[in-house]
DNA sequence: CTTAGGG
DNA sequence: CCCTAAG
């Protein structure tokens, strides 16, 4: 969106900008590139618990246009495409963007005049947010792409810890999906990478994660400009827009950010001859004591809202995982229980074992929910009867 | 699409 | 985790 005409330098005078002192010379694009994120991070970051980056985009895009006019982000991608679009956007730029509503009724229309499918119900776009980055990760049958995988995955290749939204945000593929019908819809996308970029950069707000992701992105944007261009992202409108709705109906604590980086796709064979994926995503503690604590409030069986409201910065994890988790969980919490000792010493649970208390909760919740596994129920009640008012006890009628 | 279960 | 059947 506030990509503009990269001609006009004229934002050389501004260079203090953002606390970096940019010079005027050759560097000039990369800094201009540097403070743009930065810029970015910082007010999206600051922000995203509440107003989210609604404003922040009305703000940094004025301050774009005021200070230079010209786009950090335009200058490295605008080469690749874009000559139709720089016109519009850069109006779109000049006149001051107009508030939350009106923006996302913008993307509507391109969406429509575009795909022509979803684009109204948040509900459902929301779940793609983060797709964008899968997007490029899975090349497969999209003709534009070939030899993507490897630039995208190149950071987490490298090692050197980088990590960025972009990347890390695979969307465990349903490979189906809506949205390789859009592609075919869609055999033009001239302007969607400049869009692309765009929300590339901005899904690196609601990140949040700490200023990890300042040094980050600035460290390794110079290179990484071309990336977006390589790994033109198909259906982006939605996920600028997405978030922005995203954003706006969540105020819940987003800590799922954390691990994202890795994600282990283990191919496996299928019995009709495919291949298909298995994604690994080792749960975090934190996301299970976030789900317990969904249950124990919406009730068990509730996953679609408990991913909603608990869950809604996991674009991953959907409702079913948290329905196979809460599944496991019961069952360690019980099998854990009349244990206790062996479970100390038994190998390294690899992987996080579980806080005992939070197993106990899961018991409690289940007792409550009478979630109880009738064979180990059956076994408990008989054998130990020590922290329990198991048996009858308030079901309270959540399902 | 959401749940529930089985694999 | 994935897949599928049911609602």
């Amino acid at each position: 969106m506030g990509l503009t005409n990269s001609c006009d330098f004229s934002c050389t005078t501004f260079i203090i900008r953002d606390n970096v002192v940019m010079k005027k010379g050759e560097e000039q694009i990369c800094h201009r590139v540097k403070s743009r994120i930065s810029a970015d991070t910082e007010n999206g970051v600051a922000n995203s618990n509440s107003r989210g980056s609604l404003s922040d985009h009305d703000n940094r895009i004025k301050d774009d246009s005021d200070l230079s006019g010209a786009d950090v982000s335009s200058s490295a991608f605008e080469s690749c495409n874009v000559t139709k679009d720089l016109n519009t956007e850069q109006i779109t730029a000049k006149r001051a963007r107009k508030p939350t509503k009106r923006y996302i009724e913008e993307l509507s229309e391109i969406e429509s005049r575009e795909t022509s499918e979803k684009l109204a119900l948040p509900d459902k776009i929301s779940r793609y947010q983060f797709a964008c980055p899968e997007t490029h990760i899975r090349p497969t049958k999209n003709v534009r792409s070939n030899a993507r995988p490897l630039v995208t995955r190149q950071d987490s290749l490298g090692g050197s810890g980088v990590q960025i939204p972009f990347v890390s945000r695979i969307r465990r593929s349903r490979p189906r999906e809506n949205f390789m019908p859009l592609l075919k819809l869609q055999p033009s996308g001239m302007d969607m990478a400049t869009r692309q970029v765009r929300s590339a950069f901005d899904i690196s707000g609601p990140q949040e994660d700490d200023k990890r992701n300042n040094d980050l992105i600035k460290t390794r944007s110079p290179g990484w400009t071309q990336q977006p261009l390589i790994a033109a992202c198909e259906k982006d409108e939605h996920y600028s827009g997405m978030k922005i709705v995203e954003l706006e109906n969540d105020v819940e604590v987003n800590d799922c950010s954390e691990d994202n980086s890795d994600e282990n796709v283990v191919t496996v064979p299928t019995q009709k001859g495919g291949m298909r994926r298995k994604h690994h995503r080792p749960w975090t503690i934190n996301e299970v004591v976030k789900l317990v604590e969904g249950v124990a409030r919406y009730g068990a069986g509730r996953w679609s809202e408990i991913k909603r409201l608990a869950f809604s910065s996991c674009p991953y994890r959907t409702s079913v995982d948290l329905k196979d988790k809460w599944r496991n969980l019961l069952k360690a919490s019980f099998v854990q229980l009349p244990a206790e000792k062996g479970i100390l010493n038994s190998r390294k649970q690899a992987s996080v074992p579980i806080p005992a208390p939070i197993l106990s909760r899961v018991r409690e919740l289940a007792d409550m929910q009478g979630q109880i596994p009738p064979v180990i129920s059956a076994c408990k009640s008989s054998g130990h009867s020590s922290s329990d008012r198991s048996v009858h006890e308030a079901r309270s009628g959540f399902l």
